[in-house]
DNA sequence: TTGACATATTGACAATTATCGATACAATCA
DNA sequence: TGATTGTATCGATAATTGTCAATATGTCAA
């Protein structure tokens, strides 16, 4: 249940995705959900096809009910790729980085 | 010296960038070296472009030294960004998160 | 000054990808 | 059953970007 530290870049490298991600912090949403917080500017085929990405890089949990998909943030993953990335590219202060107990920084797979 | 996550996020967004980075930890290294650790796969000017988008990025420091240009990784702003990431996007897990001091996970500018 | 070397820049091309409209699919409702 | 709603997929297009060859720029040595 890990990932790549290229794929998981290629998730966040994008405007609109992070945008998602900020909605998806914290809150189960439809992706109508999301095309109306995104003010309509982005259409919903583009917003599923977003949502994609992100469930590809296992950063989004899915939950479906009905004919509705719910998303939210997996915040174990992007926590967890992100200590990887430090324990990959910053060697000298990796000592010094605490994450929690359950994150697990190298690459079980 | 803070950086939008979505740069950070794109400079990483590349194999070649990663590893070229894999090549810069803790090592100072010329243009040509970089060319020569990429086994020739990768030509001059290609190694020139993904050095400057790191370095757009901040994520590499440079020192010129006669005609060579040295770079190595920039370890203080890759684990700043990706406790900057955390912050964003797990709240729930930042406050177990612990980052050296001297390292600062909000926005400056 | 001339030549050699290290790096950056430019222009072109190919590959990737963000976006949209149209449509298919699946679940619910009348 | 047929209509409606929520989401995914498809095909096309435009924008971005990785890559290269050629060349420019800058630095050092003879």
């Amino acid at each position: 249940m890990s990932i790549d530290p290229v794929l998981f870049a290629k998730a966040l490298a994008d405007d609109t995705r992070q945008e998602i991600m900020k909605h998806l912090c914290c809150v189960w949403l439809s992706v109508n959900d999301v095309v109306e917080r995104l003010g309509g500017r982005i259409n919903q085929p583009t917003v599923s096809h977003h949502l994609k990405k992100l469930e590809e890089a296992n950063l989004v949990l899915v939950r479906q009910e009905g004919r509705n998909r719910f998303y939210t943030l997996n915040q174990q993953q992007l926590t967890a790729c992100c200590g990887r990335l430090i324990h990959a590219f910053a060697p000298d202060l990796a000592p010094k980085v605490i994450l929690p107990d359950d994150i697990e920084t190298r690459r079980s797979e």
